[in-house]
DNA sequence: GTCTATACTTCGATAGAC
DNA sequence: GTCTATCGAAGTATAGAC
């Protein structure tokens, strides 16, 4: 059904899964990619059609489809791509003998959460982003385990009184949660439930410190 | 597959409103309500035009303007009838002496949490449903607050440890979390959360029990 | 690559007959 | 209340010139 895009979606894969950043949309790619991002963010993804996208960048709508054939493949893009950066963020931002410390403060500085729920619904009625979406869950999840459950290792942390994959998602929940509400000017509860995790945190692998660890004394 | 509900909001809503009857949604209105609600779950707010809906209900698209105006009241009245039904379900679950343990259990069951995202969606780019959602979650925050702060008074739990606000937001946010990732039929960690999350409320007011609480000793 | 031009569908909303 | 008829705007997508 629409085979002429399909080169530059192959190429882009290549790219992305060569360890470098697809950067080198030169111009035109990336620029509707951004264009896209910012219209699901700021107007949902209603308004992420052909004639925006078009417009918003200055050129013509045939040319949107020239590059990302229908508006389902462009979505899926745009959520690629940003799936990627936060996978690579996340990545980077856990390789600490602290990731639960890591993940709260990343999980809840992420400002996108309105992207997020845009994403989210947007699954629920295309499948190819629901697909999509699943795939990049889980490997953002068996991310998050693996470094978590690591570092709780060394830590010689009871797993059986704190399962990592537990606490992942208790923490990961909560910091989404607060930062869905902060984006709707939300803010009842939020210091006493920051205050909670943290505790919990502090419990489990220390108070957060700036400097590596040494030895537990 | 998940419509079985829609006619019970209408019961529901008659039921609740009575001696008010804030709507005498006799048949259309209602079903408009019913149809719109059901397309928002299904295929998301995109799908939800005046077209559709008069389709789905078997009229004509004239008549759905007629009963509601602009299609942002239509969704705006969506979103209302649904609220009011789910702060009296939360307000009834919740009068209890165990109010953690049913905020835990009433939430985990919200099979529509693809509905929420929808509207929490909606409200990104509709201002009169993002003031809706607010006013809301005010409300529902407020309600859950007094039930269970009063729930820990009387149970002389230390506020200063386990202050109520953030118990609510841990436990709402896990538990909307963890929906919104069944939904995707992720379940990863899922086991090893709800673990965690009983222990806490176990902590704080006991041992999930279905008969009332006596004097904890 | 980029544009113009076009085809066809669907949208929200209203006027007016009954 | 409910319908028919109609409006202009906006949607996706393609063909073809350059």
């Amino acid at each position: 059904m629409c085979a002429g895009h399909l080169r530059r979606h192959v190429e882009d894969e290549r790219l992305a899964a060569s360890g470098r950043a697809r950067k080198d949309d030169s111009s035109r790619r990336a620029q509707l990619l951004d264009v896209a991002e910012r219209l699901l963010l700021d107007e949902g993804y209603a308004a992420v059609t052909s004639r925006r996208v078009a417009g918003e960048a200055g050129i013509t709508l045939s040319l949107v489809h020239y590059y990302f054939g229908p508006m389902e493949n462009l979505l899926l893009e745009v959520f690629r791509r940003r799936a990627e950066d936060m996978l690579a963020r996340e990545a980077d931002a856990l390789a600490s003998d602290q990731p639960l410390w890591a993940l709260w403060d990343t999980t809840r500085e992420y400002a996108a959460t309105s992207l997020n729920q845009e994403f989210l619904a947007l699954g629920n009625h295309y499948e190819l982003v629901r697909d999509e979406i699943c795939a990049y869950s889980s490997r953002f999840r068996r991310l998050q385990y693996e470094l978590v459950s690591k570092a709780l290792r060394d830590r010689q942390v009871d797993t059986a009184e704190w399962p990592p994959e537990g606490i992942i998602l208790l923490i990961d929940g909560t910091s989404r949660f607060l930062g869905s509400e902060r984006t709707y000017g939300l803010s009842f509860g939020h210091r006493e439930a920051t205050a909670v995790i943290e505790r919990l945190i502090t419990e489990i692998e220390g108070p957060r410190s700036p400097a590596p660890r040494r030895t537990p004394a």
